[in-house]
RNA sequence: GCCCGCGUGGUGGAAUGGUAGACACAGGAGACUUAAAAUCUCCAGGCGGAAACGCCGUGCCGGUUCGAGUCCGGCCGCGGGUACCA
């Protein structure tokens, strides 16, 4: 009997699959389509564990829908443009173009050997011309139907680097580089007007009931709509030209409370009073320092400046408040400017505290007439309060929401104020100074201004001759590339040097795959056969931007024609799967020359006398456990190296069993062996099947009923993202499989089922086994079993039996049994009537087929 | 800070509100073997007990329920996102 070579198998059948172009997606009118996706990869260099869990799972469901009668796509490329490329070539020398294709050379090889069920044919990267020409199409379109527009907005400025920062490359309001202290600055820039369709895309989710929850959640939630109250304060003692303050608050009931209004250090206001003052501006400068990220002003030590100038209150002038420039309002949510109600609100307390300001309770907890100290009174909305102190009769004990409500119809019939609609989203930036993107495709005319490119003229190409030897955008300094001519005057022009956002790239790709060659963004007949994406998988961390901007994209390129009405939503099914993590392994001991923080490959370290070292040096590792695997952080695993020592069937099945899809999994080595032992086994098992005599055994109708009851269990996990589960019931299976006394007949039918049941898993594996047993074809191709509900009818079943919730023993009762007979014959256990000792029982809880509870 | 998750044996994890720890890994004992590898069998949450069995036990505190890992409230810890990482 011959070995379980995985190698061996593994290029046989990818052979044979290659021949038989089964992979390769055609429309066809005689099967239902599907369309399933996995989250295309950045070609960071190497494919790593996340990458071969997540195509995995997409192989899977690919497989078992193409062995379910499916006409099924499945493709892959490459998201390839982004700021890594830029900066390999800036550290190691070389070219951003020449580094990622490199890269996706690298990764098309890596993954072949995993026997994926992919239709190579369509591959793209998104950095080939014919992609972002297409792209660049797209956003003439979308500029043409008014979706485009420019704007000033702030970006993070490097003064030493001269270049604009990444939110991730500001280190503690530092730049990486350069370690200076990081400004804001002001530029002109281009808008997808995403904030139009705030409405559209919150309704329509919905809709969307084979998305996760928490994701649909997280979008509502970050669309953010509000109803509030917007008013104008009355400045005193403003500039001149600054009459009036408009604020939005969600908090209308506490109109009363507030002692101070503040301002966002963009705020024009604050721009008009740094102008005059050099303390103000010193703040400004200051607030100014935390560069542009949300999370850095929020967790930033909050600080103010009063100005000097106070707000009249717009429903009692005699109400005076204090205005100060502050460092946590942000100038790009309402109007830029809030008001502090510090009794309500634990951030305004904390500044009322600090700055020495009055706080005023508007409502109390009803059973309590205490005054707010150190912690803000903030009940849900829905909970009903004591009201102090706002317009309505003081002790009036109604819910925040329903005192909301009256304010608001208040400040509307007396005109001090409106209700407004809000939405946090703001519309979506894609300008990008820098190389390795898509070239926006638009000139800068001195007579006719900003005009749009010729669609003749696409692809507007990158050029390949630029340096990365001094910060900045190479485009700028290029001597060439920006002269071109208007499309508009004929008379030279310039080209726009910014890129788009990689978000762009990645918010389309699933529809060019439908149609990857088409000379038009879509094909509309390709299109409309192939979309929606049936089922599509991907990494939590998109949960918002990458699939709220491809929503979008959706309906832009609806609007223009692109895609079918029915793909206003692209998605159809979403699987979130849980990351691959690793321990980081940090140097305890030194820095590198830079003074920056070395991290240590797992191949690098050893664990020895209760610590962690590195091989070579025996420096000492200060373990960080369990983070994403990042390639700054040197925490990946090379995939290549289980597969070469195992096999692909065995890396697949080990990524797949264990932990469940959703979840992280933190990647140890140990188990790979493991998995490898038990596909040997099930390979020796079906060989010891294939040799065995024909005929019956003693065992045959149980083995048979088992395997039934694995067709239903393997097949609901399949279908339920349960891989884990699916995985263990094999387990089960091939347990039975082997202790089974059964005759040869039985065996090698039920060695076929298990070798078709785990084929989307390991597909060599099982195509290997499938040939031993004389299976017809290719097991890919072979029909889904099917389980018969005849065999997985159970006569009975054991129930335990509760005492006061605790189990206390079991009762095996046949199926139906009556309810009244089942509590019988509990009150009839040995171990009742010793806790019963001759009482009645309180009472019986009969659950049928599931427990008996007696309450004693 | 804010939004969203997650937390169960030594480890990965299982469990429509109904027997907590399925299925594995690591570990222990044994069989086979001259020996090892491979393979096979058995044991295995903690504490007490020879055993039967008893008590405790799903991050912490409280609640709802006949019954809570699961639902509710409040904490703690970890992870993801936070609009220029992808």
């Amino acid at each position: 009997m011959s070995r379980y070579e995985a190698s061996q198998i593994e290029a046989k059948w990818q052979e044979a699959w290659e021949a038989a172009s089964i992979f390769e997606a055609k429309r066809t009118a005689d099967k239902p389509k599907y369309y399933v996706l996995e989250m295309f990869p950045y070609p960071s260099g190497k494919l790593h564990m996340g990458h071969v869990r997540n195509y995995t799972m997409g192989d899977v469901i690919a497989r078992y829908k193409l062995s379910t009668g499916h006409n099924v796509l499945h493709p892959m490329g490459f998201d390839a443009f982004g700021m890594p490329a830029e900066n390999a070539a800036m550290a190691i020398g070389g070219h951003p173009k020449e580094w990622t294709y490199n890269n996706i050379d690298t990764m098309v090889e890596q993954m072949k050997p995993l026997g994926l069920s992919l239709d190579w044919s369509r591959m793209f990267a998104t950095c080939d011309p014919e992609y972002y020409g297409q792209q660049q199409s797209l956003f003439l379109d979308f500029l043409e139907k008014g979706l485009v527009y420019r704007k000033n907005a702030v970006v993070n400025w490097d003064p030493v680097d001269m270049t604009v920062l990444a939110n991730e490359q500001v280190e503690n309001g530092r730049g990486w580089r350069s370690g200076a202290l990081v400004e804001r600055r002001e530029l002109t820039q281009w808008f997808f007007k995403i904030s139009d369709y705030s409405e559209e895309l919150l309704s329509a989710l919905d809709n969307l009931e084979n998305w996760p929850a928490k994701v649909r959640l997280m979008q509502e939630n970050w669309i953010g709509k509000s109803t509030g109250l917007a008013f104008d304060f009355t400045l005193k003692g403003a500039p001149e030209g600054f009459d009036k303050l408009p604020i939005y608050t969600t908090r209308a009931d506490t109109m009363m409370g507030p002692t101070f209004s503040a301002i966002a250090a963009d705020h024009p206001l604050a721009k008009a009073l740094e102008a005059q003052n050099p303390e103000i501006a010193a703040f400004c400068t200051e607030a100014r320092k935390l560069g542009t990220s949300e999370e850095a002003m929020e967790k930033a030590e909050k600080l103010g400046f009063d100005t000097g100038i106070t707000v009249l209150h717009p429903a009692d002038p005699t109400i005076e408040l204090p205005l100060f420039i502050a460092n946590f309002v942000l100038m790009d949510y309402g109007t830029g400017a809030v008001i502090g109600c510090p009794a309500h609100d634990q951030r305004d307390l904390d500044f009322a505290r600090k700055y020495d300001l009055p706080v005023i309770d508007v409502f109390k907890p009803l059973d309590s007439d205490e005054s707010v100290q150190d912690v803000a009174f903030v009940p849900a909305k829905t909970e009903k309060v004591r009201y102090v102190h706002w317009h309505g009769e003081a002790g009036t004990e109604i819910t925040c929401k329903e005192a909301m409500a009256r304010t608001l119809a208040t400040y509307e019939k007396n005109g001090w104020g409106t209700a407004q609609t809000q939405y946090r989203l703001r519309d979506w930036g894609l300008s990008r100074q820098r190389y390795w993107g898509c070239p926006i495709p638009v000139v800068h005319c001195d007579n006719c201004g900003v005009v749009p490119e010729k669609k003749e003229n696409l692809p507007i190409q990158l050029p390949d001759d630029v340096s990365f030897d001094k910060p900045g955008n190479p485009l700028d300094r290029h001597p060439t590339w920006r002269d071109c001519i208007c499309p508009n005057c004929g008379k030279p022009a310039k080209r726009e040097t910014d890129t788009m956002d990689t978000f762009v790239d990645s918010s389309w790709y699933f529809a060019r795959f439908t149609a990857p060659h088409s000379e038009t963004p879509t094909d509309m007949a390709e299109a409309e056969y192939w979309m929606n994406v049936d089922q599509y998988i991907g990494g939590i961390e998109h949960a918002i931007l990458h699939l709220l901007y491809s929503r979008f994209f959706a309906r832009a390129m609806q609007i223009c024609g692109h895609l079918p009405e029915k793909s206003i939503e692209p998605f159809d099914a979403l699987f979130t799967q849980g990351m691959v993590t690793h321990a980081i392994y940090e140097n305890a001991e030194r820095k590198d020359e830079n003074g920056r923080t070395i991290y240590h490959y797992p191949s690098e370290v050893e664990e020895r006398d209760g610590g962690t070292f590195v091989k070579k040096t025996g420096e000492e590792i200060k373990v960080i456990p369990s983070a994403k695997m990042s390639k700054s952080k040197n925490n990946v695993v090379d995939p290549l190296a289980i597969i070469s020592a195992y096999g692909a069937d065995t890396a697949r099945w080990f990524v797949l069993s264990d932990s469940p899809p959703e979840r992280d999994v933190e990647w140890t080595a140990s188990g790979a062996e493991a998995a490898h032992k038990h596909l040997s086994r099930v390979y020796r098992i079906a060989s010891e099947a294939a040799a065995m005599d024909t005929g019956a055994g003693k065992d045959d109708e149980t083995l048979l009923r088992e395997m039934h009851k694995a067709i239903r269990d393997v097949t609901l996990g399949v279908e339920s993202f349960g891989f884990n589960a699916s995985i263990a019931k094999l387990y089960g299976f091939t347990n039975v499989l082997a202790k089974s006394k059964a005759g040869g007949d039985a065996k090698r039918q039920a060695a076929k089922v298990l070798a078709q049941l785990m084929s989307p898993m390991t597909p060599h594996l099982s195509e290997a086994i499938w040939d031993m047993l004389g299976g017809e074809g290719l097991i890919a191709n072979a029909p889904w079993p099917v389980a018969d509900e005849a065999m997985l009818v159970e006569d009975t079943v054991t129930l335990p039996i509760q005492i006061n919730g605790k189990r206390r023993g079991e009762l095996e009762v046949s199926k139906d049994l009556e309810k009244s007979e089942v509590e019988k014959l509990a009150l009839a256990h040995e171990a009742v009537l010793k806790a019963l000792d001759g009482g009645a029982p309180k009472k019986i809880i009969v659950v049928p087929g599931r427990i008996v509870n007696v309450v004693v």
